[in-house]
DNA sequence: CGCCTTGTACCTAGGTACAAGGCGGTGCCCTAGT
């Protein structure tokens, strides 16, 4: 069937000559039944993997996305292939998400966005079935593994509905360690899936770490950078208050800037983002919150003033430079007392073993002989020792529901935050019941996996050899030992040092 | 894990010094009542 040939599909609706690597492999599996996992670069075109099997396949086809923000982009991006494509979110009106379903099991739709939260909706599932799912594809996927096991479990239960759409799946994503390729493969029960990796390598991306300093030597660092590196910029922060800080002080020295982070109410994130796509101001300064999605390609820039806690978001956020393959410059600064923050959060996603234990007795003797607890959470936090607040006792069960050893049965343990107050965590009322001899040790392997990520980015920053190199490694790639661009291989001392050294390899 | 705010002791009035403890990042879901 010519109509249905992919190569002129992909011309035909998207005016494309031709697949890019990858590509056409990973959409040949799934058109013929097969699960895969492509890990393609930024840039790398992985919506063309699940739209030209849309238009191929007839049916309907599932694409799990991770933010409402995206989705309105990615359906127009369909729409503009000539795709009927919508999605689904908790945003829209209950006559609204009436409307796309009833579109979706009337055959009127080719492509459905939804967030993994939405395949929990009760009924949902069973609402859906009639559409006749032939795909299920899993945008981001590395998120099953950066978020799934805390921030959003909802991906790590992707997976379940497999033996309820008969379909073949496909993960897409541009950042997966070995480990995490394996993880996710696990995590979706992908069966003899076809897997297409390629290079990791960005050759237009220039790297660079500066040990020590205070933050308002780092910014100072960071202003001068900004003379040096024309062209939009993006400055990365640990935390909320250090983004506002940052960007007060280079507001001070004149640089047009605005700080983005999850505090900003949604019009005004919006609003920014827009702006800084727009071009109406040059440096955002921002929480890991800014960028999934982002794909302004003349990004000349990316300063961390702090790390990340892991090499995967450093390697995603600082990638976000050079989309449109001219020099660009990365550049992290380091400091042992910023590891702390990393720390901390790994400390509350995933608390110690002992403590897990300790939480666990304490439940057992409170509840009922059903093993039960129904409760506040103020109480269950009292109940769990003095000094234990409401927001602590959440996050200790979060990570016992994690590895099965409580069941929530009713309420939700996600603390509110809606940014007006302190977390009022003790009010809500929780239904829970708690397994005796559930397993533990699969939390303590959560502990070490994530305290290792936090190492590889110090080893990161304090390596002494080829920054390139060293991070292509911990992708799984091997590299030349030097690559004659990084601070390491230049033997540049300073940032704008190395912003000013020419480039040895990008010299047209 | 460390920073920063808050609280207490000091002793005789407003600062100083130190201890304790909370806080720090990402977003989906759409209840029930404003």
């Amino acid at each position: 069937m010519t109509s249905a040939d992919p190569v002129v599909l992909l011309r035909r609706h998207f005016g494309y000559p031709g697949f890019r690597p990858g590509q056409q492999e990973l959409v040949e599996a799934v058109l013929s039944g097969r699960d895969a996992l492509g890990v393609l670069p930024t840039g790398g075109g992985k919506s063309v993997c699940y739209q030209i099997p849309a238009l191929a396949l007839g049916g309907l086809c599932v694409v799990i996305t991770p933010l409402v923000s995206l989705m309105e982009d990615q359906v127009r991006r369909a729409a503009a292939g000539g795709l009927s494509a919508a999605y689904l979110s908790a945003g829209q009106r209950p006559e609204h998400r009436r409307a796309v379903l009833e579109r979706a099991r009337s055959g009127g739709l080719q492509v459905l966005f939804l967030a993994p939260e939405r395949l929990e909706v009760p009924g949902f599932l069973e609402a859906l079935a009639p559409a006749g799912v032939r795909l299920l594809a899993v945008d981001e996927a590395h998120c099953i593994s950066e978020w799934g096991h805390d921030f959003r479990p909802a991906y790590r239960r992707i997976g379940r509905i497999r033996d309820r759409i008969r379909a073949p799946m496909l993960a897409l994503t541009a950042t997966a360690t070995p480990h995490v390729r394996e993880d996710i493969l696990r995590s979706l029960d992908l069966r003899h899936p076809l897997k297409i990796v390629r290079s990791f390598d960005r050759p237009n991306l220039r790297w660079g770490v500066f040990s020590g300093g205070s933050l308002g030597h780092r910014v100072r660092e960071a202003y001068r950078l900004l003379g040096r590196a024309r062209g939009p910029a993006v400055v990365y922060a640990g935390t909320r208050g250090s983004v506002d800080g940052v960007r007060d002080a280079l507001a001070g020295l004149g640089v047009a800037t605005e700080a983005y982070h999850a505090g900003l109410d949604a019009r005004e994130r919006t609003r920014i983002q827009g702006d800084f796509m727009e071009g109406r101001f040059r440096v955002v300064v921002a929480t890991n919150a800014f960028g999934m999605g982002i794909d302004k390609a003349d990004i000349r820039l990316v300063v961390h003033v702090q790390l990340p806690s892991t090499l995967e978001s450093y390697y995603q956020e600082a990638g976000r430079a050079g989309r449109d393959g001219a020099a660009s410059w990365c550049v992290a600064f380091h400091a042992r007392a910023d590891e702390a923050l990393g720390r901390g959060f790994v400390e509350r996603a995933h608390p110690p073993l002992r403590v897990l234990g300790d939480t666990r007795r304490r439940l057992v003797g409170m509840a009922d002989q059903g093993g039960v607890i129904e409760a506040a959470v103020g109480q269950i936090a009292q109940a769990l020792g003095r000094g234990v607040t409401g927001a602590e006792a959440l996050s200790r069960l979060g990570a016992l529901a994690r590895i099965g050893a409580v069941r929530l049965l009713q309420g939700s343990l996600n603390a509110e935050d809606d940014g007006t107050g302190p977390a009022d965590a003790g009010s809500q009322w929780l239904r829970i019941g708690v397994r005796r001899h559930a397993e533990l040790s699969p939390a303590g392997r959560l502990r070490a996996a994530a305290m290792s990520k936090l190492r590889a980015v110090a080893r990161y920053a304090t390596g002494r050899g080829c920054r390139r190199r060293s991070l292509l490694a911990y992708f799984g790639e091997v590299a030349p030992s030097r690559c004659g661009g990084c601070d390491r291989c230049t033997g540049a001392s300073t940032p704008d040092l190395l912003v000013s050294i020419e480039h040895p390899w990008n010299d047209t």
